[in-house]
DNA sequence: GAGTGATCATAA
DNA sequence: TTATGATCACTC
């Protein structure tokens, strides 16, 4: 049996191995090992598969707005998989800042900042698959091209100008060729503040930034080849 | 069937 | 409430 050590990994090396440690284990066997209870689905646990993978890999911080490994500067994302190795999902990045939005410019922003360095664990995510038995791909650590760069870019400044024009509440999922803007909360009845069409403050859903699957499918041609 | 909008669990 | 981890599920 492996035996997964919970301390931080203390250097990029350290943590790709515990990544390949655990490429090939189904999700009940590393449940099992993590002395983690395992759902008949996610409909009500969302998140188990990114917290087992935190787990697994000794990630540190928590709900924090950074990045999972700071040391490292690098940030684990699972990314689901069909049986054609397309992804499933689209991808959470960050939430949107809605007010207080001078000043910030794509090269500052979350979420570049954020995505500078990825550890994408693939992971088998096709429901019919017992959870138990889904499978956990080989890890990959990812930079954004300087294409891939310029895509987001293009689609946060597009999303970011209407916001800072008082319409976000006009943005819809639609919008963004290879990342959106979407509600990221609890429920329908979360508010925060938002600038308004007039330049005053609204109360609207909170957003947050989703990468599309095509741009997360350009992430795996970029280091698979298509 | 795909995609948008909605939602679930948890921590601080 | 904001933030993390995301997938669900209804509508088209």
């Amino acid at each position: 049996m492996i035996v997964i050590n919970l301390s931080s990994p203390t250097s990029v090396e350290a943590l790709l191995e515990r990544a390949r440690d655990i490429a090939g284990l189904s999700f009940g066997e590393l449940a099992g090992q993590l002395n983690v209870a395992i759902p008949e689905n996610f409909k009500r646990q969302k998140g188990w598969t990114g917290q087992l993978i935190e787990r697994a890999l000794g990630a540190s911080a928590g709900s924090k707005p950074i990045q999972d490994f700071p040391q490292l500067g690098i940030e684990l994302k699972t990314l689901p998989l069909s049986y054609a190795n397309t992804p499933l999902e689209t991808t959470y990045v960050c939430y949107a800042p809605l007010t207080d939005i001078a000043g910030i410019s794509w090269q500052t922003s979350n979420v570049r900042n954020k995505i500078r360095q990825v550890l994408w664990i693939p992971v088998q995510g096709e429901r019919e698959i017992p959870v138990s038995e889904r499978i956990i791909g080989h890890g990959f650590l990812w930079q954004p091209t300087e294409r891939q760069d310029a895509l987001l870019q293009q689609d946060w400044e597009e999303l970011m100008d209407l916001i800072a024009l008082g319409k976000v509440e006009s943005i819809t999922a639609r919008m963004g060729q290879y990342m959106q803007l979407r509600p990221k909360a609890a429920n329908g009845r979360a508010l925060t503040d938002a600038i308004g069409h007039d330049g005053s403050l609204i109360k609207t859903r909170p957003r947050g930034f989703y990468l599309r699957k095509e741009f997360t499918q350009l992430v795996l041609n970029s280091v698979f080849g298509q």
